[in-house]
DNA sequence: AGTATTGGACTGGCCGGCCAGTCCAAAGCG
DNA sequence: CGCTTTGGACTGGCCGGCCAGTCCAATACT
């Protein structure tokens, strides 16, 4: 599985993320933006948050954008190890493979906090290159990550499809999930329309039933 | 089906929809939040976009989020007809499903466009309620709409999954869809994504194989 | 030891610029 | 005449960015 580009600031002036102030702020920066959006919290926002004054902000930081790259690069990170600690190794079964589904619900269902501060990231990302590639990158990451989990599960059997091809249908279909999270308060009815796909999706992927 | 309540401007002044420049307004508006985004682009940028000075935007709306309101009205009743318009008559069968599917799929490209202006719309939601309230109604309304998809082209056969829990899927799965069309660059890939899912789904809720 | 120097961390305050919104006088126009 | 439109001046406020300067611990030098 490749592992994506998510070094960070690659050809910029380098951010000492050990410094704990520098840590303050990534992490105040993403309860604020979070909540009020990239464009809708202002530095001032951030760094009252952070109990900093503003001029350290451009201290650490080259600029607003510098420190959205940064936190990017932490939020790509932290998705992506949340979802592979989540594709556990087991016997390879058609229940190892709702399991592991399971698991990336939770997963989503943790972070479903974040998901506006993605969906504004996405936003930027088309005006803005550096933000664009990362992502690009981290998407890729995310549909390995698929890919793999369906191997490891149901790479034994027959399927109704390649696993690629099913890897990305199941990637399109959690970015709807995602969706959902973030727009509708109700979440055990979003968790009873993600058991249906569960049931629906496996019941058509392999055909046999699987080694049950 | 219910109709969602999509009227404008509800307890507020009225805005003359029939003014030719009004429509022009609103016309710039889209084009120009399409492409800058709600907070990106200023008054300033859409009244020159609409070849129109700046006074007159606040000479027929209250403000710039009265008229990201009215937008938002027109926007909803647009997609809307899109998509009802999409879903036709004609004798029910499998057949007749995969064919609404690709007419959505068909109004979902066409729009595609205007997919960042309707996140920002939902971003925006978050805090405003006035529009938090519309999108809620339009969601509903949607999702009746795929409701009746299905009962018109499955509703006389046997399904795996009651037809306002397969609507939900359906929804959630095209709002993955909707995510994708926005993301990815490449549209031949999402279609083939798209065509696999609606062979997985169809051949999953209808166990039966139809009446074909 | 005592002093000088360095350099990173940090601050408060300021600036230019943009923005939404207001107001108005004047002009077009049916 | 009333409705529409223009263009410009103006305001109050916020924002990102910048800068001069403080603090302090570590280091170097005598």
């Amino acid at each position: 599985m490749q592992q994506a580009n998510l070094r960070t600031s690659v050809g910029y002036k380098p951010v000492n993320l050990e410094n704990e102030s520098v840590q303050r702020i990534l992490r105040a920066a993403m309860r604020v933006w979070t909540r009020d959006g990239y464009y809708g919290a202002s530095l001032k926002d951030v760094a009252s948050e952070a109990g900093v004054a503003k001029s350290l902000l451009h201290y650490h930081f080259q600029s607003k954008e510098h420190l959205l790259i940064e936190l990017q690069a932490q939020w790509c990170r932290m998705v992506a190890r949340a979802v592979r600690s989540r594709i556990e190794e087991g016997p390879p079964s058609v229940a190892a493979a709702l399991d592991a589904l399971d698991q990336v619900w939770n997963a989503m269902v943790a972070t479903r906090a974040q998901l506006p501060f993605a969906f504004d990231l996405w936003r930027e990302s088309e005006t803005n290159l550096a933000i664009r590639e990362r992502l690009v990158a981290f998407d890729h990451e995310l549909r390995a990550l698929i890919a793999d989990g369906i191997r490891r599960t149901l790479g034994h059997t027959k399927l109704a499809l390649p696993v690629e091809r099913a890897a990305a249908l199941v990637h399109t279909v959690l970015d709807g999930f995602s969706l959902r999270l973030w727009l509708d308060e109700d979440l055990a009815k979003t968790r009873r329309i993600f058991d249906d796909f569960k049931t629906l999706f496996l019941a058509a992927l392999v055909p046999s039933g699987g080694d049950r």
